[in-house]
DNA sequence: AACTCATAGTTCAATCTTAAATTATTTAAC
DNA sequence: GTTAAATAATTTAAGATTGAACTATGAGTT
């Protein structure tokens, strides 16, 4: 959104912050997708992988939930890693409408082979900013950022 | 990410903010996404509108570079606006490479008719914290937010 | 003028994303 | 027990997104 908007001060304040907001989240978003795809893998599947390796197996359903992606994007997501053999379906026994997710052994050490680097380049960017100052900004963020339901 | 990865403590704080850098992103996003869906746009399309309003015509390489997205992406997003009659595309007159994109009167008086509920929406989220915390916040994520070239 | 290199935009293939319609299965009501 | 409602996942259509290959145009060199 551009930053000649005239509205009263408050709003021209909420737009300012709202614009720096997200002109962060995409710097940092920039970098961890170039080292994704380095690895050869999407932000989406790297969420995945992630969620079940200190998650264990989930649902789709759950998976959806805590990524918050629709149904139909998720089925796409665990298509595209079980072709892959990163993850496997197994179906429900009590309930055989769901599917249980597994992290294979193939995925689990992909994911191994990922997460270092990437927790330095993350580490990287976020330190720009102070011990001090990351604590007051996870406290506004946190403020911002409240889950809906 | 998850936020069980064991790391060193600055790794750990770094991961932190970033999570929930992203979430509070995503809060706001999710309120956009929203509002623009029930007026028939999509975040790209205004975002294309957006630029042309504020800073009058553009070539489909500066919106590009303006918006973060890459040739193919403008080409396309620029071809739904213009089948709206959002947009016209006019060829350079000393440049024949350059499309330069126009915003029409219909798509002038689109976004007017959408930015001031969507400025009220982005100050409500934004406004969960005070002006003084805004103040720091924004200079906090301007530290985080750098534009790579 | 012909050749080369650079630039602006388009096309293509792959994946992501959503909402809505559909299928399969379970649960609840009768 | 059969029917009806709810739930989990899939499919589909439309648009987003990228990088790579391609086309058209412009600019510089010889």
């Amino acid at each position: 959104m551009g930053t000649h908007y005239k509205g009263s001060k408050k709003e021209m304040r909420a737009l300012d912050s709202y614009i720096k907001l997200m002109r962060a989240a995409d710097t940092i978003n920039s970098v961890v997708n170039l080292s994704l795809s380095k690895f050869g893998l999407t932000e989406s599947q790297f969420n995945v992988l992630d969620a079940l390796y200190h998650l264990g197996p989930l649902s789709q359903k759950q998976l959806g939930y805590k990524l918050l992606k629709s149904g139909g994007n998720i089925t796409m997501v665990i298509d595209n890693l079980e072709k892959d053999a990163y993850v496997e379906r197994r179906r429900g026994k009590e309930d055989r409408r769901i599917f249980f997710v597994h992290l294979t052994k193939k995925g689990g050490k992909k994911l191994e082979g990922i997460l270092p680097e990437l927790v330095i380049f993350i580490t990287n960017e976020i330190n720009r900013i102070s011990k001090t100052e990351q604590v007051e900004f996870q406290r506004l963020c946190k403020k911002i950022g409240i889950r809906k339901q």
